[in-house]
DNA sequence: CTGAAAGCGCTTACAG
DNA sequence: CTGAAAGCGCTTACAG
């Protein structure tokens, strides 16, 4: 059988409080007493069972995910993944909370975040405005106690216990590693659309996919990236007009959202006079468009897996357990039309 | 505050005994009574507390993995996986236990899963190796209320709960897909790499590169498949010879284990004059072999996650709880060197 | 500094 | 068919 508390009062020769004082770490005993019950403790081989700590505690925890009131496919899908996981949090003894603020607002998502320290909470996950403002709201919240996880876009230098989200470089390096294959003349001109260099994640896309084009397909021009502020209807406008400009653009890589913009303009040039696509996030337009060969890649990131990572890492967080980072480790799927879930 | 069984047992004027009999469907329970805590169940929304529930009944999950005594890398780390799980299982109340069968050897796993029948356990998992006679021992395994779920390669039609792994037929199409854009002229000769015919994990991923490659890409050719057993020396021996036979050959899908041996013969090549190869299964060789140039893509299965999957289905069946879809799905992760994790 | 007792939410013999 | 009481492994006032 597996030694309970029991066993360490026996056979330390103390008592349920005493042991208990020990494994948590409490004050108030003295040292010699300490000493035997850690001994027992590993003698007996003795490990806590949590969910009975929990149940004794009456535990319960509360989170807040501040999210971004953005309309694109990808937001839309996360909040649904967080109002999921809130459906299920019930038995888990979890209380969740969404606060929406305005995208790209580092203003705004500062005030969220204060207001969150001031009500208290066990944790919180942010889609991060990369702004410095935002990384002393944050210090705020770890120096009060609540642990922060950044989600799907981080936060540099910042005092956040946990990023989940992709490597955003990695993606920008596969993209263009793949841009650079798929493309059918060497020399061809690659345009390059994004959301807003104010999010870190654009940014760091950005970066890893012209680092790798410049050293590994050198013949491959750039032309100036288009920021479209992930609105579909821009995005159309300015992709449009791009192609007007620049016919002979060979390769569009679509780093940020409102790809349904870009889609359109794709399917009025037909499949088989079309540029090279790659875009990131598989949403119910992209995956068409894979579909349909107006795309040939989409990057993506798992939003439901986002969500389940960021809360299992608020609860170990808020236990003091370490998190398995292989389990954490977001990944950065790449799909084809050929493996579409 | 959450209801308790105390509140529905006051609420429907009954002992804690009753609303236990209802909340778990056991018989001796009048109808009239069973509705009245049914109603008041439903009146105060309550959701039982799994965690309190298990530790009152000192249940302990009893799990067994059926794995094959293969010495590929990939095989040791999915047996490392589960034993990782089993060093964490200590506190989660669940024994799991692993039992190793020669590879390739349906007999060898039948007589294993009889064995976990007789002994009895909660749930097993195994690499299945499609056949007959497996498909009837796991039947039995079922039949005697063991869930099952199989890991890696699947078992066709039978009656496992689940399948922990990938779309190996989506896996193969994908490795098409690249290997036709990757190809730098579209008539190459592309040889077949496989381990063995007898796991469904080879044969779909077989037919999926053989399907898109023959649609998509017509002008390619495909020499017989190599056999190699997933064996290294044997890999290396078959390569060296197909290579000697046929110079031409520009490409090399290589579908099972033992990538070893073929990175010892892409060296020889050197970067320059060696074939496009894609490859399966992310180990410390296939991440050398990309990071220098040899092989241009890896599709991988991470055996982390197919195992603590597999657990987590277990359990969920074990507990008669639905399992989460999309969780638990296995995703094809596609290395470059860009996005090595 | 230490311990006896009650309790977290559920289940399980046992008695009636 | 139904209920009172004890217990799962841990924690928490409270008393000393």
């Amino acid at each position: 059988m597996k030694p309970t508390v029991h066993d360490i009062a026996r056979s330390a020769g103390v008592s349920l409080a005493t042991v208990d004082r020990v494994l948590n770490g409490r004050p108030g005993v003295r040292s010699v007493t300490r000493e035997k019950v850690e001994q027992a403790i590993v003698a007996l081989g003795y490990v806590r069972d949590l969910a009975a700590a929990n149940l004794a505690k009456g535990r319960t925890y509360s989170f807040c995910f501040v999210l971004p009131a953005n309309d694109n496919s990808f937001m839309i899908r996360l909040r649904e993944e967080v109002e999921d996981a809130i459906r299920r949090s019930a038995p888990e003894r979890a209380r969740i909370e969404i606060v929406e603020v305005p995208a790209f607002d580092a203003a705004a998502l500062v005030t969220a975040l204060d207001a969150i320290r001031d009500q208290g909470a066990d944790g919180v996950a942010l889609v991060a405005v990369d702004a410095p403002e935002v990384r002393a709201a944050v210090e705020r919240l770890t120096q009060a106690g609540i642990a922060v996880v950044t989600l799907v876009s981080d936060l540099g230098a910042s005092s956040r216990d946990h990023y989940a989200g992709i490597d955003n470089s990695a993606a920008g390096r596969t993209a263009a590693n793949l841009m650079g294959r798929f493309l059918s003349k060497v020399d061809g001109r690659v345009a390059i659309l994004a959301g807003s260099m104010l999010v870190r994640d654009h940014r760091e896309r950005l970066e890893g996919f012209l680092s790798v084009l410049g050293e590994e397909f050198p013949r491959v021009a750039i032309l100036p990236v288009i920021e479209a502020r992930d609105d579909p209807a821009l995005v159309e406008t300015m992709v449009r007009e791009a192609l007007r400009r620049h016919p002979d653009i060979a390769g569009i890589y679509s780093l940020g959202a409102g790809n349904r913009g870009l889609i359109r303009v794709l399917k009025e040039k037909g499949t088989a006079s079309r540029p090279v696509v790659i875009a990131h996030e598989l949403t119910a337009s992209t995956r068409e468009a894979l579909q349909g060969d107006l795309i040939d890649a989409v990057l993506n990131q798992d939003p439901g897996h986002e969500v389940r990572s960021a809360i299992r890492v608020l609860k170990a967080k808020a236990d003091g357990l370490p998190v398995l980072a292989a389990q954490e480790r977001i990944r950065i799927d790449i799909f084809l039309k050929d493996n579409l879930p």
